[in-house]
RNA sequence: GGCCCCGUCGUCUAGAGGCCUAGGACACGGCCCUUUCAAGGCCGCGACACGGGUUCGAAUCCCGUCGGGGUCACCA
């Protein structure tokens, strides 16, 4: 017996962005926080056949695992694209109880409608036309495309938002009859949402604030199929730091804008890129030009390597990113609960059984929220600070698994559990990975880069360069291999020559990164073994 | 534009008529620590959208104005 039936909704047109998983985050949370009295389901809201993929369901399922928001009928998810017959039973049923009606008018014949209507500044409203019974006689034998609409009693109607704590009224001036099942026998989402929750024993319906008009459409379908009436709690909704609401259409904005840029910086053309990314020039030269137009994840890809442009460069919208940029599930899931909720007080950082002891629905804000990726990025660093090694290992295996072309990929996890101790106070893994990557590269494919050689090795008549060389052979000299006699190794050499430190850390961070940035020096030092360290010091001294 | 929702520091928020000289976190500024990059420590800046009521007393209740958002599809 479940008193607490929760469910999340998604359609399959892509992966799973934030707005939607915090969407599931409440829902679930609502039903976990009653324990075994609570149930949390999925269903794949797959109606639109055109924009719906069975590839975008895999990845919607996948990053909800990833998550950790488990569903409770993984044996029995509801497509709702297999229940057509459903809900042409019930839509056929209304139509004989003329609580529903055909309808013939084409989208361009409704299209000029609603325009007129802009026009002389008035709002349209559909109206029923009636026909005679030959005229329906006629429609039917030539078998005219057509939809469903249900007839809209006219009348004011009210429901009990929990989250807004008030009730949503609606005039009866503002209602029309909807559309049900669209020309192509599939049923609308304001059908298939009410057949389904009530098939399914929803109890409480947590959805985003774009469907609080909505769910007027379907309490008064309720009201003529003699569903009972879920509890509905409306979410405010997430938005952009600018204001503008997040979309996961901003990568792909972001992604084109810059390719403009480097088209009239480098001066190449569009049939460039599409070469340089082996895509079709023609579906490069659409997208440069056409806002409208989306790449899919492997053509952007592409085009980011041809344009330089980083993963981490990109606004992260899909939960994939953050798991692609480093960040560990529990802390996304931390942040997204308080985008809009809070257990009162100070209470900010929590673990998810946390979340789930604290959840209530008065809990939950009203307003919009913005998402601020700074505070997000403070909460991961604290907890990538706090989080035992052995559970940043197994973040960390997740993170290359997600980043297969990342050369630590190839560290075992001992070496990870080693990476990860030598380099705490990181904010993602990965800036880890961007960290610590140099240690799996070949010793003579490291890259040097030209301002840190300058600044550290020639500049002052080549001063670091010749400190490189006399290191270089106290290094092939000391006795044992590890951090603590590097460094006393090295120090006595500071003290001989009073230098300071750094004067010889940073010619050695170069020789063996190519940069002047790494973990700390001697750790650094220990981890790549005295075979690669003077490989690395020596081709680095021969390219002087 | 009609209808609907919302309105506390730059951002997320605490706040249920006196505990508010409005608290916390992030961001920002300064100082400290330091072999690099970080992380860390300390200090600081900073808000009740506005105008009317109600009340002994209002961030909290009411009205109006302004501002933000949503929605007006055979998309969900």
């Amino acid at each position: 017996m479940s008193n607490v039936v929760t469910r999340f909704a998604p359609s399959p047109t892509g992966y799973l962005h934030v707005g939607g998983a915090r969407t599931a985050l409440f829902a679930w949370l609502l039903a976990r926080h009653e324990g075994l009295a609570g149930k949390f389901l999925l269903r794949i809201e797959d109606t639109d056949l055109a924009r719906s993929t069975e590839q975008a369901t895999v990845q919607l399922l996948e990053d909800l695992k990833w998550l950790g928001l488990h569903w409770d009928n993984p044996d029995s998810l509801v497509y709702q694209s297999k229940r057509k017959n459903v809900y042409n039973r019930i839509i056929e049923d209304l139509i004989a109880r003329d609580l529903a009606y055909k309808a013939y008018e084409t989208s361009s014949e409704l299209d000029a409608l609603r325009k007129a209507a802009e026009r002389e500044k008035r709002t349209f409203i559909y109206n029923r036309p009636t026909l005679t019974p030959d005229q329906v006689r006629q429609y039917e034998s030539e078998n005219r495309p057509h939809v469903v609409r249900f007839s809209m009693p006219v009348k004011d109607y009210s429901f009990r938002d929990v989250v807004l704590d008030k009730d949503i009224v609606l005039p009866a001036g503002q209602v029309q009859d909807f559309v049900i099942r669209k020309t192509d026998g599939m049923p609308t989402y304001h059908f298939a949402v009410v057949v389904d929750d009530a098939e399914m024993g929803i109890t409480h319906v947590l959805r985003g604030q774009e469907h609080l008009l909505n769910t007027i459409n379907h309490i008064a379908l309720q009201h003529a199929l003699e569903y009972p009436r879920p509890t509905y709690g409306h979410l405010p909704i997430i938005m952009n730091t600018d204001g503008s609401k997040m979309s996961k259409r901003d990568r792909d904005k972001m992604i084109r804008q810059r390719a403009q840029t480097w088209l009239k910086t480098y001066k190449k053309s569009p049939e460039d890129i599409a070469a340089a990314a082996s895509l079709a020039p023609s579906r490069i030269n659409d997208w440069i030009s056409d806002n409208s137009k989306q790449l899919d994840l492997s053509e952007q890809s592409a085009i980011m390597n041809v344009i330089d442009l980083q993963e981490s460069d990109l606004p992260e919208i899909l939960v994939h990113d953050f798991r692609k940029n480093g960040y560990l599930p529990e802390t996304l899931l931390n942040f997204l609960a308080l985008l809009g909720w809070n257990p009162g007080g100070n209470r900010e950082r929590m673990t998810v059984d946390e979340l789930v002891q604290l959840f209530t629905i008065s809990g939950i804000g009203k307003g919009n929220a913005r998402f601020d990726r700074a505070k997000l990025l403070a909460f991961n660093t604290e907890a990538l600070k706090e989080a035992p090694t052995d559970r940043l290992v197994q973040a960390m295996r997740d993170f290359v698994n997600a980043n297969p072309d990342s050369p630590t990929s190839r560290a075992t996890d001992e070496q990870l559990a080693t990476l990860i101790d030598m380099k705490r106070g990181i904010r993602t893994l990965r800036e880890l990975d961007e960290a610590t990557r140099f240690f799996f590269i070949p010793d003579d494919a490291i890259a040097y880069d030209p301002a840190a050689v300058e600044k550290n090795l020639n500049k002052n008549n080549n001063e670091g360069a010749a400190f490189l060389r006399e290191i270089r052979n106290i290094l092939a000299n000391v006795a044992d291999w590890n951090a603590p006699a590097l460094e006393h190794a090295l120090q006595s050499y500071c003290a001989q020559r009073t230098l300071n430190l750094g004067k010889v850390a940073q010619p050695i961070r170069v020789a063996i990164t190519g940069s002047t940035i790494s973990p700390p020096i001697f750790q650094s030092l220990e981890f790549l073994a005295r075979t690669s360290t003077l490989a690395r010091i020596d081709r680095c001294l021969s390219l002087l």
